[in-house]
DNA sequence: ACAGCCATATATTCGGACCG
DNA sequence: CGGTCCGAATATATGGCTGT
């Protein structure tokens, strides 16, 4: 089947419909010679003489009669889809979209993009999948991802269209009565003298970070280092130790434990949030509108 | 026997691959 | 980049079968 020539499926129809090689080759705009042989090509890559001469005409066997059918359907069936626009309709589609974003990214893009869901797109259901850092751009070249969002340094490159959604700053948490940083400053001098608790290395932002930290020759004591953001504000809200976490982590975790947020003692420039997508989907109506309402939800505009 | 129709053999054209 | 060659596909010509 692999090599079958689909120009048969429409000659097939006709013979079917025309009764006649010689009608046939008419209605398709062929000489009848040439008609013939697309019949023959028929009949050897179907296995079934299809059509036999009778007084009335080239009468269907029962499997031409099936096959013509089976032909004349999936033509009009394309011919639907090939004639109509392509549509997403949030009301009622059950589109399935899949995501990949890192624990931080999960926590500012879901709750928004959930609820929004639930209100728009009632019956689509959304996947976050963790992709392999190296897999996210096959994952969105061949449709097993939708969107890539948060801050992926490599996938910043013309195989992807990107566009920025937020800006990742990143700040410093204590617990609120920490007995010796009580304000929302704090000295480099006393930032290095304290015990540090670490995430390492889920979080991108944090490894531009330890990287700063390491060119300008500052050491520290790292107490802890965990590879999950969720036990965190517990450890912290308990000890004097200083974790170093994207703005929006700890906006959300001030709000569960008895934490304090504190600035940085050094400049780093934000790191730009972003949501990726593969140029084959550019124009698909669903894909389109996953990233235009994640666009819209965090007030962006197009860049 | 002849007319109508399908099958087959031969000719031509067109597009693509290959090579200098 | 252009020319040549090859193959696929279609057209033309012809042959063969069948029914009236």
């Amino acid at each position: 089947m692999k090599d079958f020539d689909l120009n048969l499926l429409r000659v097939l129809v006709v013979l079917h419909r025309t009764r006649s090689v010689s009608k046939a080759a008419a209605a398709l705009g062929l000489s009848q010679p040439a008609t013939s042989l697309a019949l023959g090509r028929l009949r050897k890559a179907l296995d079934d003489p299809l059509f036999v001469r009778s007084p009335a005409g080239m009468l269907p066997t029962p499997r031409g009669t099936e096959l013509a059918n089976a032909a004349a359907g999936a033509l009009s069936d394309f011919s639907v889809h090939a004639q109509s626009e392509p549509t997403f309709d949030p009301a009622t589609s059950r589109r399935d979209f899949v995501v990949t974003t890192p624990d931080v990214g999960e926590l500012q893009l879901l709750p928004p993009l959930m609820a929004y869901l639930a209100r728009e797109a009632p019956h689509c259901n959304l996947r976050s999948e963790p992709f392999a850092t190296a897999d996210v751009e096959a994952a969105l070249e061949d449709g097993r991802c939708d969107l890539a969002f948060g801050l992926f340094p490599n996938l910043e490159r013309p195989a992807l269209y990107t566009q920025q959604i937020l800006k990742q700053t990143i700040v410093c948490l204590v617990r609120a009565d920490h007995p010796t940083v009580q304000s929302s400053r704090i000295s480099m001098r006393r930032f290095l003298e304290l015990s540090h608790a670490v995430v390492h290395p889920v979080g991108r932002s944090q490894e531009l970070f330890e990287a700063l930290l390491k060119e300008k020759g500052y050491t520290r004591r790292v107490q802890l280092k965990t590879a999950h953001f969720l036990s965190l504000p517990s450890i912290i809200a308990v000890t004097d130790m200083i974790a170093t976490v994207p703005r929006s982590i700890a906006d959300y975790y001030t709000r569960l434990e008895n934490l304090r947020i504190v600035e940085l003692p050094i400049g780093i420039k934000p790191a730009p949030i972003r949501q990726f997508w593969h140029p084959r989907f550019h124009t698909d109506p669903a894909v389109r509108w996953l990233r235009e309402s994640v666009a819209r939800l965090f007030g962006t505009v197009e860049a």
